[in-house]
DNA sequence: TTCATACTTCGACGCTAATCAAAGTATTGC
DNA sequence: GCAATACTTTGATTAGCGTCGAAGTATGAA
């Protein structure tokens, strides 16, 4: 008699206009920090921690931590496109949504996330390196192959007895605060960025506080044809 | 900055437990009324009515009045598809529902829908006359064709004087209740069925207060003759 | 007409849940 | 080690809305 469907449940988990509002900065399939969902609900850090685990709890949004940070993403393509026909109901009578846009190129392009390079360069040479098969990636664990450490130790001149440490693993993938996707960490992506300052290929930023990165002309060039394949095969089509 | 997305007004619609009741009851396509939507969410009048005018204003629903009653139906396949999606994200560690059937099929068949032939039997009738040709629809308006005259007149034995009525239509959609689809009202619908009950093809139930229409063996036959085409056409299948 | 049914409106009650401030936990950086 | 950042938990406040009883409106039945 009493049945009680759960729909009522998932659909009065999206009914609420700050979750509402989450879950559709979700939508572009990225994942995002508690805080920036925080500030795109226009709510402070706890309404925001409790409406996440609540939508956690349904089943609607999985978190990533990354150190300090939990990144939320949707759980499936089917509660975006649930998301998508309410989207499609709403707009019978109502308004349509706008996205904050990216702010600062620079910093999307190349910048440094703690001690490592991030931004587009940063993805694409991770996605580049697992296309040429110089990793192995099995979620966030990442190991170099024997090929790779030839290839970083040849072209990239890294020494590999540098990459030792005692608690911090050589790789591992690290989700890039402006694609959302993985770029290289640990000790090999420090490693990597050192490298790439002392052969003069880029270089951090001189204003303080600043994380971006400049590559130099040179640096771009070698930089391309070492991991640009992924890039060129997109702009040749 | 504050923009709001109606996308949580309209899941905040299903978001409540009874009215995502009255909706998943309305997921079959058919359209019931305000009561049969109370007694399947099992609240009181007063609050269904609440909630079905807020369904309305949201555009999930759409009332067709029927002298006392009236009936909901979903406004279109895409307010079904989003419930629908929906009821799939909640199935991830919900449970189902079950719908009750029909409850006296007798009535289901063939009775009396104040004065003229409702049921199962009463929905052939106006589907049979409609591919026949016998009628124009268009929405609930319903006019006979020549042919269809001719029809009343020879077929049924109908004199076309009796039709004519100061206040009444001739004819007219009426929902029907148990098969939630129109059959024939008006005073051709009133004509044919003193007409069956004339020519002794079928009569009403003698209990008192009973709406059960029983047709004769000879009356079945001469009325599948008729108006059994669409349904032949599928047992042929 | 008069009565009955179906539905809506009004008014008041009660409960759930959203919200934020303050304190607590975890992780990074120095 | 200590400070800073990101996030969670706790607790108290408040507002919104679902709920029903009673009265009001409309339609059909006798």
């Amino acid at each position: 008699m009493k049945a009680g469907p759960d729909i009522a449940m998932v659909a009065a988990l999206v009914g609420d206009p700050a979750r509402a509002n989450m879950l559709t900065a979700l939508m572009t399939g990225r994942a995002l920090t508690a805080s920036e969902l925080a500030q795109e609900a226009g709510i402070t850090a706890p309404t925001a921690s409790s409406h996440l685990s609540k939508l956690e709890a349904g089943g609607l949004i999985e978190p990533e931590k990354q150190g300090r940070h939990r990144y939320y993403r949707l759980t499936g393509p089917d509660v975006a496109g649930v998301l998508e026909g309410l989207a499609g109901l709403a707009a019978r009578a109502g308004h349509l949504r706008v996205r904050t846009g990216p702010k600062e190129p620079a910093l999307r392009r190349a910048r440094i996330c703690y001690d490592h390079l991030a931004g587009d360069l940063g993805v694409q040479m991770l996605d580049s390196m697992r296309a040429q098969k110089l990793i192995r990636q099995t979620e966030r664990v990442i190991e170099l192959t024997t090929q790779g450490s030839r290839f970083v130790a040849e072209e990239l001149r890294i020494d590999p007895a540098t990459l030792t440490h005692p608690r911090r693993p050589v790789c591992k993938a690290c989700l890039d605060w402006s694609e959302r996707r993985h770029h290289l960490a640990g000790t090999l992506g420090a490693a990597i960025m050192i490298s790439f300052t002392a052969m003069k290929w880029a270089a951090r930023d001189p204003s303080p506080g600043s994380r971006v990165v400049h590559f130099t002309r040179s640096g771009e060039k070698r930089f391309e044809a070492l991991f640009g394949t992924t890039g060129d095969a997109i702009r040749k089509t």
